[in-house]
DNA sequence: CTGAAAGCGCTTACAG
DNA sequence: CTGAAAGCGCTTACAG
């Protein structure tokens, strides 16, 4: 009925320790130790305060355990967004997928996700009562990670930063290399020759891998003609067109796109060149999404199994906020191609 | 260079109030008011305070504030997902831009959004060291909300509990009789005489008002021939789909629909009854999603502006933490209607 | 204007 | 097997 105001509600009217002991007659010290199991209690003791516990709705003061070193259960999920110009659906497809089945599996773990994406990020750390802290998609040199560093506070990474000397140790990532390959061949299968990889100065790790894996390929493929567009920032769809229709004209087969923000914009160059998909140019995204799918001609596109990552991320930071050695969790995801309308049939 | 273990992370080496007495020469007691502004002490004193605390990187521990009685920022976050299998895009598109724009403005707000979807949220509540929980479209009768209440916790909700007799006062919402009146209007301008209302029976508020809203334009309009078909859970794609062909065979000329996971189900129903889409029946939905945009045709949908409701969510539950009445905020967000190629050109 | 004391809710040595 | 004491980091009366 009446609202309670400004109280603290979180504690409002909670049964505290003292409680339990002047309802038991015990004293703290001795309920403490029945509920916690540590010291040699009776059991006749321990079931007394259990009782006692139980009927009262007993709870153990978060804040208070924290001041005694416990963990509070909180941990961090940051979200790196490189430059707002550049998001799209696919980008908020996989980081909605990923960030979503960690705070699930963190949930079912009795971890508490504190979405800490933003500009305020570094003002929470080393403020805020987490246990650790994932972060997904470092940029180059991530300022925040060094401070994530200085301040002593567990964290993971969901790809590395790029220009940091630290080991893979705690990073959960896809197999870029191996997916990319797997990608090309496909395309490969079905008629590439002449190809064009778009992708955007982000220098996020995610780019730079794609760009890397790819270059790589091409070298193994003398038969196969690979050219890079590398898209500057802010994200400009008219002068991705562009590149898109030069290419066209250069008589690319097959585009390779890395920049989802770029795949209305080059479906509609690749129209308004008079060329069809996937007859004239096949196309095939990076990563997959919703707009994906539904597109017409439905795109062909590589699932990073974003849900899958969100997962091994929170393992991961699990691992590291508990001390124990990473090795225990699987770091590297594998994906899979989604071959749809945009490509062609396996030749 | 070696990583920091199993030790509280989030408050190794940090400088405590402790450290800037001794560091000063001052009790510790003249150093928190300082900090605090409170007592009167000497502009002088202050300073050198200020000057130490800057030094050593002071920040207060939360915990230990928190136990005197402060917020600590946390703010939760619930999403009741009414039935996991009647998921879907739209669903996740509308839930996840309302998430968003409430963790942005939080954080914004040096708060710090706790995500508390899922199952374990009820053991959550009266444990974790949140000042207040902002719950989006609760359940009928939702057992949350009377555990919330009971523990005292501040809260407020995304559409109103439809079986509580609680007020209005702390509760967010898209004016939905307004905007299904719009809609159903635009919709009889554009030739609509024999409608039906798709809908499921998750009995939250959504759903019952968008019925209650169209039943009631029906009534007003005696020359437009309104049904309502309710589908039961879990959702089932084929069921959905006869529904559509006996109401294409009954002639329905415009199809409303409240059940976003229905939607291919529903072209694809009317495809298979040798209808077209708007030019022998059109299609609304009630809610705006990346889908209803990517389909060919592009759906027709009410934009519930899930970010503004987001926003306005945040800076209710804002309002209530600090005990403030909940006037000072405006809680019904209006809502557009994106008319697209489902439906049909102005009359 | 500044400091010593008590206490928020808990745990962990240390005595009995 | 159980209890009294000290203390985590802070604030807020209460004395000086």
């Amino acid at each position: 009925m009446a609202s309670s105001a400004a109280k603290d509600s979180a504690s409002r009217d909670r049964a505290t320790l003292r409680d339990i002991a002047l309802d038991t007659g015990l004293s703290m010290s001795t309920v403490s130790q029945a509920l916690r199991g540590a010291g040699r209690i009776s059991e006749a003791t321990r079931a007394r305060v259990a009782e006692a516990s139980a009927r009262l709705a007993y709870r153990a003061n978060v804040s208070a355990l924290h001041m005694r070193g416990a963990r509070t259960g909180l941990v961090g999920l940051v979200a790196t967004v490189p430059d707002s110009t550049s998001w799209s659906v696919g980008d908020l497809d996989f980081l909605v997928r990923c960030e979503r089945a960690f705070c699930d599996v963190a949930l079912g773990s009795d971890r508490y996700p504190v979405m800490l994406s933003g500009s305020s990020v570094s003002g929470a750390i080393g403020v805020l009562p987490v246990d650790g802290v994932a972060v997904i998609d470092p940029g180059p040199n991530d300022p925040l990670l060094r401070l994530l560093e200085e301040r002593g506070v567990a964290y993971v990474t969901l790809g590395r930063d790029v220009l940091s000397d630290a080991s893979d140790e705690w990073v959960v990532d896809n197999d870029k290399l191996g997916i990319t390959r797997v990608a090309l061949d496909g395309l490969y299968q079905r008629g590439m020759r002449r190809s064009l990889l778009l992708t955007a100065d982000t220098g996020q790790n995610y780019m730079t891998d794609v760009a890397q894996a790819y270059d790589a390929w091409g070298e193994a493929h003398p038969d196969v003609t690979t050219t890079t567009a590398v898209l500057p920032l802010p994200f400009d769809a008219a002068q991705a067109a562009r590149v898109v229709s030069d290419a066209c004209r250069d008589g690319v087969d097959t585009i390779y796109l890395a920049v989802e923000p770029a795949l209305t914009a080059v479906l509609d160059a690749v129209a308004a060149e008079g060329l069809s998909i996937p007859d004239d140019v096949q196309l095939l995204a990076t990563t997959d999404s919703t707009r994906a799918q539904s597109l017409v001609p439905a795109i062909s596109a590589v699932d990073l199994q974003p849900a899958a990552l969100g997962e091994r991320l929170f393992a991961l930071l699990e691992q590291r906020v508990s001390g124990a050695v990473p090795d225990a969790v699987e770091r590297l995801v594998a994906a899979d191609v989604r071959w749809r309308d945009s490509t062609r049939a396996l030749v």
